[in-house]
DNA sequence: AATGAATGAGCTTTCATTCAT
DNA sequence: CATGAATGAAAGCTCATTCAT
């Protein structure tokens, strides 16, 4: 019946993985559909039969990215129970997975800006402000716990949760900006340091 | 004397005026020449008469951005000289510079975005680091100060420049994404308690 | 015998029948071969086992459609003697060959229009002409053997033969667009009347 | 203030023109812009600036077409008073209209077809049925007061004018398909004879 | 024999830029 | 100086056809 025995999802993925090192190089606004066919090795028409359009390539891609950010979290921290630790792991894995493909730092702030929603039309990536909302409840819930255990002072665990995420951010933003380095292995845990120990005596 | 550079100078500013504000509607990559010619009320080919490319109006839209955002904040931070009292001011008008225009909140992220160097080609916007590099210096300087005066723990001055930095970005991608609000007048004046004060007992 | 032929047949039949639903849904300008081979229910290979290129399969059903049509008629007109009866019975035979089946009128025009030879290029469907032609002789046929039995005027059977063969197309290119019904079994009375009557007293 | 004064109207026509030609070369369902631009001297993005689209183009090409046999038959038969002769004029001028520019013949069936509304989708060129209406309509008045004067037999004016349309497209179809030829000045009073007078004794 | 994944030629359309007026 | 009509390079996307299985 179905002679071809293709692994539809396998190649997929392989297309996922052109797209990413095509979006490192060019940028999401750059890049050419010819630019992925050729770095993935198959003909423009092959791409089409994988994805409806350009853009949803682009939505297609970003939605695998915060899915293996998470997964890669999740994996990390699902042992750790002291809610300091926990902070500083959630630092440091932040810094692991970007540091691990520089492609998914590159490729960063183009999905950042690409959640920002403009008047005129709707975002790039919709899935975006989702996927913060997200992150930060999950960080606000390590903050409440360590506020519950009295391991925290009783700070505003919404606010500090946006401040961490925001922190982070920044940080990646500098490295892919070439202004900072992230690869110092010690940067995690200065940066807990300071962030939970405060700055004034 | 010579008028006509007064004028030149002076359509030139609401050019700028002009697509800054399709910039802030259409984002950076979908917008069209001809959108901000007739923004400003001019014909196409005026565009060109003061300047050279698309690019460049972009570029040149950015540098202003960033131009006043700097004299902003020099004619609210020169009279004060206690380091903490100075850094909540500029954080603090670091959030009043972006209040001030929705425009502006909403095109900050393609200028970030637009200033990270892809491994193909030059960044759109190349100022960008270089802005960065003295907005850190001048944070920094700030914090040696407050170690000096002794009113800071002895931190490491760029790092936590560089993390306020960071920190304020993020807040600010946080409101353009529309999951934070920085609307808040207190809002940073519990930021800075936080960033100074830590989380930990 | 070679039971393999018959089945090939009968499969090059069923695709012809679903080539000519999806040309009446379509049109033959804008159908694709998948829309065929799904219709058929078979692989888009499977056609060009049975069709060497998308040009042919229409060609094919065209010339189908006229087979039918000759056999049709010849089946309704073989015994019928007296040609003022003959021509009423091709009217009325014409519209009730197009009446039974939608999907053919549907068709008609294209397959019409496909016939027609532009300067550039041969005309897609090459049979249309000559397949006219034979309508034409045998409807002079019957109108030099009425002029022959002195049941007619002394008329130009060619010119009177053509009338009637434009006669009928518009009626039926009227029904196509909407314009006019061809549902009323009246009709082809009616018509026969007035062309074979005349307007004038 | 507008320093090239263009006439858009007249550049609009000049490509209307082009586009007969390119349509009547190759048929309205082959042609390629690129054909028409190089046939009108422009580029292809000058079509662009005077029609939205390529569909917008036929459309407007068939629009303008029906417009002109309107004019064109208007100004023929506005003097005349008898219906019969009224209806010989119709005929003639109707031939007239074609046999003047080949283009219009060879483009005549792509119009016709192009009006026939498949069930899946709008027709190509709406404005056809509502033409189609207005011919009949027309004729229609003119049988009645052929009628009315005791001239013709008392027939359905209504059917009769449909008879009358459809017997001039299916000449003029013939024409196109190069199986009859209208160029003979005494074909329309021959048809006349036998459409007034019919055929039986 | 039958299939449908893969392909790339070829199309329409957009839009930054030019330049005659 | 200012303009906007004209342009054509360039890109996304389609779909008839092929061919490995």
């Amino acid at each position: 019946m179905s002679p071809k025995i293709i692994d539809k999802d396998k190649k997929r993925e392989e297309i996922f993985r052109s797209a990413m090192k095509v979006f490192a190089q060019k940028g999401i606004h750059d890049f050419k559909m010819i630019d992925i066919a050729e770095t993935a090795g198959v003909g423009k028409g092959t791409l089409y039969e994988y994805f409806s359009s350009k853009e949803q390539l682009v939505e297609g891609c970003f939605g695998i990215l915060l899915e293996d950010f998470d997964a890669h979290m999740k994996s990390r921290l699902s042992d750790i129970v002291d809610p300091a630790e926990k902070m500083k792991q959630y630092i440091s894995t932040s810094f692991d997975f970007f540091r691990l493909e520089k492609d998914r730092l590159d490729i960063l702030f183009d999905l950042y800006a690409s959640g920002i929603p403009h008047s005129g039309g709707r975002p790039l990536f919709e899935g975006l402000t989702e996927s913060y909302r997200r992150v930060k409840e999950y960080l606000a819930s390590i903050v409440k716990e360590g506020v519950r255990q009295g391991v925290f002072r009783p700070v505003d665990a919404n606010l500090v949760s946006a401040m961490l995420a925001a922190l982070l951010d920044g940080i990646l933003f500098h490295a892919a900006m070439g202004v900072t380095s992230i690869e110092s292995e010690a940067l995690p845990k200065k940066l807990t340091d300071i962030f939970l120990g405060g700055i004034v005596k």
